[in-house]
DNA sequence: GCCCCTCTGATTTTT
DNA sequence: TCAGAGGGGC
């Protein structure tokens, strides 16, 4: 098999070829950083005759790496081998095979954010502690933050002076994972690195293994994950690191830009390529996404090019409130599907989640299919984790927060008082709280009575795992369970929906046992953490025939024909929480530069001069990164041809002068914007109009109440139903 | 033990 | 605005 280069661009080329010695590929947005990966791979295995085996890959995300898989596959023509997972799921595996040197299980639990804090709640109130000052979300906070900055997070609390109380509360809730034989996300990480300080005949052994070790999304890495590829490669020194220092946006999150940043110095000789021709965008939208990026200090020295060139102007729009932006939002669209584009080649991006209520509400009244991004996934609904929080105590009978989830699921007449009761038992005889239920002498008649029948569910099946397939075992746990039989129950939410995704879950775990082909792992374990680490099923899907919306974090990584970056107010993006702080501005210009060059063909940057935020009207100004971009965006009084199609839109303006572009932060000093006199089609009410409400459907306005934002109509519906509304909020669109 | 109502507080979330 | 949590009443 021979690997064809000649796809590829020079700097590329010298990517892919420069196989030995440290390597750091500094990616641009859109410049082929996936295939410049793959295809290295694909050189290594077939020119370079290095085995697949002592390849490494390591991803941030399963849709990376699936991916990725899929290209080195069809690049190699089979299934290579390669060792290719995200960092969690990479320390997961090993840790299943070597976990036992640290005195855990090897079928440990690992906690998620949920099951983190439900933990840290009963810590809270063993400890006693003011959980308004203490809360779980604070307290996961800080845990997770010193986690993420430090190999030893105790030394990092200690040296950031945290009170008394969250050092007592780490070390519990450390004590507390260890006791249920359970790793959260972060120590997965650290308990990797632990092993290999550990046990250096052990790290030796993965040293040797993995000969060429090559890192996507470096910038996003943090402390511990910069560790453990620096201790695997550290020898070889064969270490491939690719990323973006400008696209990280995971700062937040622990994600260190250092990392990329001084890759040279941790690694002397290190070679420098930079992948700087994009192949996404537009030469108008790489000239906006530039001139923003460039006022970020200590970044790497790069600028993106295109052979695009005369695309279509950039649009900026300015909406009195959100409805205004949103409704301009849905007229494009729908001009744009005139013109004959799909739904789906539209991207709506936004800062903050609740910006999508208003979109979606317009949209529903335009009628136009979207879909939104990030709301809580599949893994993540309650019915699937009971379901899995049955099959995780089965898995690890110490996991306590299982079983505190499930343990009145179905609702079994369990409370406080006798969870009070089971937990000092367990405390006192330092058992898990599963194990005292199995083993109930010492409990009270009363309590042993409440929990006998769960006891006895799980020890039947105990004795059933293994007898049959793994999605009839579960089936059959459930019906024992009466699992089916509760939700039908629970009316709290649709029964058929709940049901369907038992269902499919099952599914998903007989089509997980037919292509489990470890001879020594275990189904069951491997199952749990796959799912553990897979909590983000949703996926993208290109041809969908939505509209897409989503945050601007969530679409790192994407590309669409159109994308709207809505909202491009000050204190919204950039948020307010990081106004003055330079480096998190910083990172708020690196986001915003992430939605900029999603774009293909077509970008549109709208805001609102004012907007209801947290139940209060907020005026707002337009975004400094606005004004960044200086005359790559269209300007008032600007002659181009795009002027005359904008009158078409119901309201265009943008007033701000712009300065010359300095480096650094800047503060926006611009004028208030003035407001535009364009007729506005949402606040004009009259008599007898007819109007569409997203909700009640159509009707006729009867009466119209005062004037301005505090207008209130009263409509009478096709339905019968008569409603007093406030013009401005209420979701209407006029029907002609 | 469970349900309802009031109070509170609020970015972003790859794993 | 609105979701989630905790307190109080049944």
């Amino acid at each position: 098999m021979e690997i064809d280069l000649t796809k590829l661009n020079q700097p590329q080329r010298e990517a892919v070829t420069c196989t030995e010695g440290p390597l750091l590929v500094l990616a641009g947005a859109g410049s082929g950083k996936t295939r410049v990966l793959t295809t290295r791979i694909a050189y290594l295995i077939a020119e370079k005759s290095v085995a697949p085996y002592h390849i490494l890959a390591l991803t941030f995300t399963n849709k990376a790496a699936k991916e990725m898989k899929e290209r080195v596959q069809k690049l190699t023509g089979e299934d290579a081998g390669v060792w290719l997972f995200t960092f969690h799921g990479f320390c997961a595996r090993l840790l299943s095979m070597e976990i036992d040197a640290l005195g855990y299980d090897k079928r440990f639990s690992i906690y998620d954010e949920d099951d983190q804090q439900s933990l840290i709640g009963h810590i809270i109130k063993d400890l006693n502690l003011n959980d308004k000052v203490f809360s779980k979300r604070t307290l996961a906070g800080i845990f997770s933050d010193a986690k993420n900055h430090s190999l030893r997070p105790e030394e990092f609390l200690r040296q950031s002076y945290q009170p008394r109380q969250v050092l007592e509360a780490f070390s519990l809730y450390q004590k507390r994972l260890k006791e249920a034989n359970a790793l959260d996300f972060d120590d997965l990480l650290l308990k990797t690195i632990e092993l290999f300080e550990k046990r250096p005949d052990v790290l030796a052994k993965y040293r040797d293994h993995f000969r060429y070790i090559l890192v996507d999304e470096y910038q996003d890495t943090n402390m511990a994950q910069y560790h453990i590829v620096s201790l695997l490669a550290r020898e070889h020194r064969n270490l491939c690191v690719v990323g973006d220092d400008d696209q990280s946006i995971y700062g937040w999150r622990g994600a260190d830009i250092r990392n990329i940043l001084e890759f040279e110095k941790d690694f002397p000789g290190a070679r420098v390529v930079r992948l700087e021709q994009n192949y996404r965008s537009t030469d108008k939208i790489l000239e906006a996404a530039n001139r923003v990026i460039e006022n970020n200090r200590g970044r790497k020295d790069k600028r993106l090019w295109t052979e695009k060139t005369d695309g279509f102007p950039i649009t900026v729009y300015e909406g009195r409130t959100e409805r205004e932006e949103a409704v301009y939002i849905c007229d494009r669209i729908l001009n744009g599907r005139r013109m004959g584009s799909r739904y789906d080649s539209f991207a709506i991006l936004y800062r903050t989640h609740a910006q999508s209520r208003i979109l979606e509400m317009i949209l529903q009244s335009y009628s136009i299919p979207y879909k939104v991004y990030g709301g809580t996934s599949f893994f993540n609904r309650s019915e699937v984790k009971d379901v899995l929080s049955y099959l995780r105590l089965l898995s690890n009978p110490n996991d306590d927060v299982a079983f505190t989830r499930i343990i009145n699921v179905p609702r079994r007449g369990i409370g406080n008082v006798a969870m009070d009761e089971l937990r000092a038992e367990a405390q006192q005889r330092e058992l898990s709280l599963f194990a005292v239920v199995l083993d109930p002498q010492t409990l009270s008649l009363r309590t042993r009575a409440k929990f006998a029948p769960f006891a006895h569910i799980m020890e039947a099946a105990f004795e059933d795992y293994g007898k049959k397939t793994f999605s009839v075992f579960a089936a059959d746990l459930l019906k024992r369970i009466g699992y089916d039989a509760y939700l039908k129950e629970d009316k709290k939410e649709n029964y058929e929906v709940r049901s369907e995704n038992v269902k499919e879950l099952l599914g998903y775990m007989s089509e997980f046992e037919s292509s489990f082909d470890d001879p020594d792992g275990d189904l069951l374990q491997s199952f749990l953490s796959t799912v553990a680490l897979f909590m983000n099923a949703d996926n993208v899907d290109e041809q969908n025939g939505c509209v897409n919306l989503m945050t601007l974090h969530a679409a790192k990584g994407l590309e669409f024909d159109t994308v709207f970056l809505c909202g491009m107010e000050d204190g919204l993006f950039p948020s307010a929480q990081s106004k003055f702080d330079p480096e998190k501005l910083e990172e708020e210009r690196r986001l915003c530069y992430v939605g900029v060059t999603r774009a293909q063909e077509k970008l549109f940057l709208t805001y609102a001069g004012s907007r209801m935020l947290y139940g209060q009207f907020t005026a707002s100004q337009p975004s400094q990164f606005l004004r960044e971009m200086g005359d790559a965006i269209r300007m008032p009084g600007g002659s181009s041809r795009e002027q005359a199609a904008q009158k078409a839109a119901p309201v265009e303006s943008f007033h701000a002068q712009t300065p010359p572009v300095h480096t650094g932060p800047q503060v926006f000093m611009g004028t208030k914007p003035a407001t535009p006199k364009t007729v506005d089609k949402v606040l004009d009410w009259k008599d007898g109009d007819r109007v569409r409400h997203a909700i009640f459907g159509e009707g006729v306005i009867e009466n119209v109440e005062g004037k301005g934002p505090s207008q209130i109509i009263r409509v009478r519906f096709k339905n019968g139903v008569e409603k007093r509304l406030t013009a401005l909020y209420a979701p209407l669109t006029r029907l002609e």
